[in-house]
DNA sequence: ACAGTGATTTTGACTACTCAAAAATACAAG
DNA sequence: CTTGTATTTTTGAGTAGTCAAAATCACTGT
């Protein structure tokens, strides 16, 4: 009995929704959990108490769901092969990377140990997707780096791109026609806390400014080796880094 | 609302079972159809009528089930998406013949328009999958060809292979030992009606002998021009004709 | 013409998942 | 404390698909 579709979105859903928790917050209330999934909040309530049930979370009424060990391994399976299949789509099958995630979200429940091993082998055993997502190990294992955003990092400092975490198809081209992909170069010219905005600095020396909610989306590198790795000067179709 | 898996399958076993049926019958009885998916008799039935509400299937009760013009183009789309699935697996992937049915079984019902046609694209638009069967139409056309098989073609002809129509990969494997994929030579040397079996010759000169039921599932080409077309000398890694 | 056999349909029930709306709970503010 | 609000849980119901077993039908052979 392999877990259903069903299962792997919640398991998926409750991992990715912890992830987005305040500092320290490790329970992630229903409500979020429901409206990620799109279902009512009831029925969220009943398919996480089946998920407790069977060990893969753990369930504490009114206050949210985390997962367990054996939930979170699960949770990281579903992962890779979504993030497996998304890279593979743009490396071999040509496709854009704001088109990929649909097909992932269906795909990623259908593909088997085999296939996914084929894929990550010919991509190389690839560390990222095309998001700068981390695609977790064979054996469940995530090694998650934590990252800065354009609104957090430090003011005045060129910064590499890592990670991209809206997977919006309108906002990803936004973040393409600015040189904003992830292993891309930016500078962070100025914040203004009031406007709620941060000026940048492309790689082609334009000067945009960004407002607060897409700024946080961007987690950058702001460590100097980064900088130092990534594509030096025309920065222009920048791929994930290995 | 688009078509659920359980409905595509349906339609897909429809369309296959009466392509098996004897000549001149195209009524699918409800039993041949049960087995073929899997369920209970009953479960067919229930399915079916629902099936015929939505025009998709022709029902007469205690007669069986055939496919109407939509329930016929949807099963040609899922088809499609099945052989290409094959094809690609085989070609780009690397897989074996033998492995892919399983996983295309699968991905069938999941892959989008985009990506499929990506890889109807990738492959030229190829006309069969590795088994040599055909492979519809972007708008639900199926040219299927008559061919004979090793049991009822023309004793001491020379034929070539084009289609082997079981999916078990044990069969395949054997199919591929001895030189019998689609595309392959051989000559049948002798039929013995009595001891129900089939003497044949490979490519490799050497001969074998094949049980009815074997020889049956080996579709051949028994066209001079077929003959001629196919690999001359020493054909090991037939690949399907374009 | 009719009994027996095998295929088919019907029936009743079950699982997995879902929703809307009512009830319960938590919590902040007075 | 108590009240108001937002969140969560409970309840009752519905859909899609499934099965086992009983009832029905079609057809063969006598």
């Amino acid at each position: 009995m392999p877990p259903s579709s069903t299962v792997e979105n919640y398991l998926k859903e409750v991992y990715l929704g912890v992830g987005r928790l305040p500092a320290g917050a490790t329970l992630l209330p229903m409500g979020q959990l429901a409206s990620a999934l799109g279902v009512a909040p009831g029925t969220a309530t009943t398919m996480v108490k089946a998920l407790a049930e069977s060990g893969l979370v753990d369930y504490e009424p009114y206050n949210g769901v985390r997962l367990t060990a054996a939930g979170t391994r699960l949770a990281a399976t579903v992962l890779r092969r979504h993030r497996l299949v998304e890279l593979f789509l743009v490396q071999v099958m040509g496709m854009r990377w704001d088109e990929v995630h649909d097909d992932a979200e269906h795909l990623e429940h259908v593909v088997s140990d085999r296939l996914i091993d084929r894929i990550d082998e010919m991509l190389g055993h690839p560390e990222t997707d095309p998001h700068g997502d981390p695609i977790p190990g064979k054996e469940g294992t995530i090694r998650e780096r934590h990252f800065e955003t354009l609104l957090t990092c430090p003011v005045g400092t060129r910064v590499v791109v890592a990670r991209v975490s809206d997977q919006d198809p309108v906002f990803l081209r936004f973040v393409e026609r600015h040189g904003l992909k992830p292993g891309q170069v930016v500078s962070v010219e100025a914040r203004d806390e009031v406007a709620d905005a941060v000026q940048l600095r492309g790689a082609d020396d334009a000067t945009f400014t960004l407002g607060a909610r897409a700024a946080s989306k961007l987690l950058v590198d702001v460590t100097p080796e980064a900088a130092a790795a990534a594509t030096p000067s025309s920065a222009r179709d920048a791929a994930p880094r290995r």
